[in-house]
DNA sequence: GTTCGTAAAATTGTTAACAATTTAATTGAC
DNA sequence: GTCAATTAAATTGTTAACAATTTTACGAAC
């Protein structure tokens, strides 16, 4: 019954900590998801869990039927899969071009920061923290060069990840985002791309 | 003050409304939207109002900041219109390929109903029925081959649509759906493919 | 025991009141 | 008159109560 703690406001919060949950498997597939217990777990009111929810529902992490609440959305199949990855292989190769020539050295350093996040999630192989760090540092890139697309990316991305991440293999994900900020420290526009097509898939 | 018709549930209702409106830049860029007003104008509290403020942000035409509520989303650049047209003929192109070989009789017979509301719609030149029909026509096989997927569809959809219309040409939008409604009539992907790729850009 | 209908419980949908925040207006000093 | 600080208004954020709907539980009839 503690009060969730607030750092801007509960929908954000809140949306973040329950899409973390989803990445990492802790609700079954088409298992319903309570309001009221999430309020109660969270220590508010209904209210912005129910704005929590519809952001994942829009996102199409969850599914939603009138008067009957959300479920977590089964699954892409494969052929639906495929296409979600070629669409955000598309947004996040024009990002990557948009970003690279006019990244500042600041934005180099917070990559840097995000890659050592994400490496030291992968050696303690904490599933939803490499699974959101992951998501932060191309985030970042994503962000800084479109943030009218940040939403349509982030949806396509939760998607691909829930589908079968190949996050198990820790000592690849280092390997591959490791190559890809490497190139972009460098301001190789063509080889982050490469590196980005090598690991989105 | 008049309450508004109740189909299934507000929630819905007012988002189509507030997302034609948008369509048919009912609104000036930028110009903020207050919930109240919407609720008065509905004749419903700011609950669902909010509901349909949310749905629209994460499609993308509104614009959140909180504690300041929503404004119209500043329109794409033409380098993200590309992006998202590419993406979403991705979409599409895969959805008419896994819908037609397994087309009922009853969806040829629908598609066609909505292509006759389309062609209505053109020759009164009226915008705002224009858009909603042409995206109903589109929507309803992705919808038929790929649920998971169509919230997805209609954001890039919509956002497509706000950058700059082509509908404005109403005899060219009528000649390119009957060809697209046509091969898809006569269970031919590849032209219904190629027509499609024509209509969309 | 099964099945149907009915009542109870649980859950979502909506509303109105209140709190917190932002924006606009007012006042005062200079 | 200009600018800053303060106050008032407007707006969004949150909550709790109530309404509507769905789901579950319970019996009665057969």
């Amino acid at each position: 019954m503690k009060p969730f703690p607030r750092r801007k406001s509960y929908r954000d919060s809140i949306t973040n900590v329950i899409r973390r949950d989803l990445m990492s498997g802790k609700f079954k597939c088409d298992e319903p998801i309570r309001e009221q217990k999430l309020a109660a777990r969270f220590g508010i009111s209904r209210g912005p869990v129910r704005d929590a929810l519809m952001q994942l529902t829009q996102e199409g992490v969850l599914e939603y039927q009138p008067n009957k609440g959300v479920r977590v959305s089964s699954l892409l199949t494969d052929e639906e899969r495929d296409v979600v990855v070629t669409m955000r292989l598309e947004l996040e190769k024009y990002c990557l071009e948009k970003f690279i020539p006019n990244a500042s050295e600041e934005d180099f350093e917070n990559i840097s920061v995000l890659l050592e996040r994400l490496t030291n999630a992968c050696e303690v192989a904490s599933l939803p923290e490499v699974a959101e760090s992951d998501l932060a540092l191309h985030r970042y890139w994503v962000a800084q060069a479109s943030p009218h697309l940040e939403s349509t990316w982030l949806g396509l991305s939760v998607r691909m990840i829930m589908k079968y991440s190949r996050l198990e293999n820790y000592d690849q994900a280092i390997e591959e985002h490791t190559l890809i900020v490497e190139a972009v420290l460098n301001r190789d526009a063509e080889r982050a791309i490469y590196y980005l097509g090598e690991n989105i898939l």
